[in-house]
DNA sequence: ATGTACAGTT
């Protein structure tokens, strides 16, 4: 018999033979291998369900091992009818007694690992406690799993207390999954990974991954420096980090920005002989460029051997946020000829590339292709990076068309960035009745009304402005205040405006001072115009001498010898009047100057900058 | 059992 040779094709055969097999001879072996190998080499529902009915034909469905590997390949299409009738064919309600937890537990396990069968998972699990069917310590882990991949934060709770009641809460595995549990499950929520951080203190024993699971945890929540200090605490205790710690260790130095402590991980990584995967190239590419060394970011893209549409898409992002949107735009090109697919994710990248260097006809042929090559339906966001490029590229008409005609809903961000285009190009009357409608719309989004008394301030109408900052005041909202990190002998100083804090402040100020005389010597003109508060000229340019930038890059002068490059990163975009006078200070004080913004880089030296003042 | 890229903006 040569039903070893499997294919799609090969079932109707396979079938034939099959059911006029007797039972309990020496070939119903043979069938039972067949079916086996079928299942592994199912590729489509249509194949899944002739095996199905195979299975049910033969009265296979009483064989343990048939079972389960019928039960996680169901997995593979949400086929979660299908293994439901092979579990429980004769009876929906009662599970033969043969059905013990091992079996539960791969269906549980099948249905956890697939991103959208994740609710199943649960569901088995739920019939196995149905049925008095005891769980044990590699139940858990699955279930867990699945309540994190869904966030569902109470039912992870519940599985906590039985785990608990059954007596496994001890097993290193299970905590390691319940610290996972517990930080994916916190994502939104505003006071950080608190139940995860408990059982992480409770844990007597912490290996690399009970280390991992919790460093990951705060670094996604966004407490990446708690991140990047938990993680120095683990280098005290002696725990080796292995590849998948230092992922998430370098994607908490990403988000901070802080590119001596990048650069000092990389040499850690080389020292301790941690393995460089391609996820950890990936977070070192990523890593390099948000701290504004796009070049390092370069070097090791071109090192790797093997990379993933990952790769390639932290490449262009990390290029376009550089201002260096041609390169970017030839990488995708360069991935493309490789016979790399892009996916959704890579063409955002391109895009945005395309939108932040005004690369506008670009921009029209890669959203064609997405389309007409790769069949990828557009999202709302490459929509929005569409609108935002021609509103850039000063198109707000053509944006607005573009809007009217397209087949999603406009959401918010479409909205803002149309407004922040109305705003730039002078169209203020547009700008006031979108932004209007904005607030109307969003009135709990503080953006709205700042985007509002931004334009009513180009208009000079300072008392519609204060209407719009007393509408904030009644509903208790306030700017999101501004800061500016920088790093400085292995520490991570924070400014915020007119700050205050410091020990050497006295010495800033003075410093702030000068440097304000200096730039105005060499041409600097103070831009008032953005000074949110209504006060007379001379208080606008103090207030905006106490910018956290200006304190930051003072600070760098005065800790720093003459020369070096000074790289700060704001938590907002950079305002009109820093950006004017970074440019001058780059030139007075002959410095080079790396500003990151919220989402990109500005390169200051010899008085220009990189973003050539599109940005 | 733990990990990476993602439109606008204050």
């Amino acid at each position: 018999m040569q039903l070893t040779k499997l294919s799609s094709s090969a079932i109707t055969t396979t079938t034939f033979f099959q059911v006029h097999l007797p039972p309990h001879t020496t070939k119903r072996r043979v069938a039972e291998q067949t079916i086996l190998s079928l299942l592994t080499t199912c590729d489509t529902l249509t194949t899944f369900t002739q095996i199905h009915s195979l299975i049910l034909k033969l009265g296979l469905h009483h064989n343990p091992l048939v079972l389960t590997k019928f039960a996680a390949t169901s997995s593979h299409f949400n086929a979660v009818h299908y293994a439901s009738s092979v579990l429980f064919p004769n009876d929906q309600t009662t599970p033969p007694p043969s059905h013990d937890a091992f079996l539960f537990n791969t269906l549980i396990r099948a249905f956890a690992q697939t991103t959208h069968s994740k609710p199943h998972a649960l569901r088995f699990y739920n019939t196995m406690r149905r049925h008095a069917v005891s769980p044990n310590k590699f139940t858990f882990p699955f279930v867990l799993k699945a309540c994190a991949g869904m966030m569902r934060l109470e039912l992870g709770g519940a599985v906590h207390a039985s785990m608990v009641k059954f007596g496994f809460e001890e097993d290193p595995h299970v905590r390691n999954t319940l610290v996972h549990m517990y930080c994916c499950c916190c994502q939104d929520g505003s006071s950080g990974p608190v139940s995860a951080k408990k059982v992480f203190d409770e844990s007597p024993v912490k290996d690399s991954v009970t280390w991992s699971a919790m460093i990951g945890g705060y670094a996604r929540a966004g407490n990446s420096a708690r991140a990047v200090t938990l993680f120095r605490e683990m280098q005290v205790t002696g725990v080796c980090p292995d590849e998948i710690t230092m992922v998430s260790v370098l994607s908490a130095c990403a988000d901070l920005g802080a590119l001596e402590l990048g650069k000092w991980l990389e040499s850690y990584i080389e020292r301790k002989n941690i393995m460089r995967s391609v996820e950890l190239c990936n977070a070192l590419i990523d890593m390099f460029a948000k701290c504004g060394d796009v070049d390092r970011a370069v070097k090791v893209f071109r090192e790797m051997k093997v990379r993933t549409i990952v790769s390639w898409t932290s490449m262009i992002v990390g290029l376009a946020m550089h201002g260096r949107g041609l390169e970017a735009v030839l990488v995708f090109d360069e991935m493309m000829e490789q016979g790399v697919d892009p996916d959704d994710v890579a063409f955002i990248g391109v895009l945005s590339a395309c939108s932040h260097s005004g690369l506008v006809d670009k921009g029209h042929y890669y959203f064609n292709t997405m389309e007409n090559m790769f069949s990828i339906v557009p999202k709302i966001e490459h929509y929005g990076c569409m609108v935002d490029m021609l509103s850039r590229a000063g198109r707000v008409n053509e944006a607005l068309e573009f809007v009217r005609a397209m087949p999603v809903e406009p959401n918010q961000v479409i909205w803002r960035s149309i407004v922040t285009a109305c705003h730039a190009r002078g169209e203020l009357k547009l700008g006031e009745s979108v932004a209007k409608e904005l607030i109307r719309r969003e009135p709990s989004h503080e953006s709205n009304y700042v985007l509002l008394s931004n334009i009513y301030a180009k208009l000079l109408r300072w008392e519609k402005k204060t209407k719009v900052r007393e509408m904030m005041d009644v509903k208790g909202m306030r700017k999101i205040p501004g800061s500016t990190m920088i790093e400085m002998n292995n520490e991570i100083y924070e400014f915020v405006a007119g700050d205050k804090s410091h020990d050497q402040y006295k010495e800033i100020y003075e410093m702030v001072e000068e440097m304000g005389r200096e730039i105005k010597r060499a041409g600097y003109v103070p831009t008032t115009s953005q000074v949110l508060l209504d006060i007379d000229e001379e208080d606008k340019e103090d207030a905006l001498y106490r910018h956290s930038e200006k304190l930051a890059i003072a600070f760098a002068l005065l800790s720093t010898p003459p020369g070096t490059p000074i790289r700060i990163v704001k938590n907002l975009r950079v305002c009109e009047d820093c950006h004017s006078a970074t440019k001058f200070i780059s030139k007075v004080y002959n410095r080079e100057i790396v500003v990151r913004d919220r989402n990109r880089f500005h390169h200051f030296k010899n008085g220009l900058c990189s973003c050539g003042d599109f940005w």
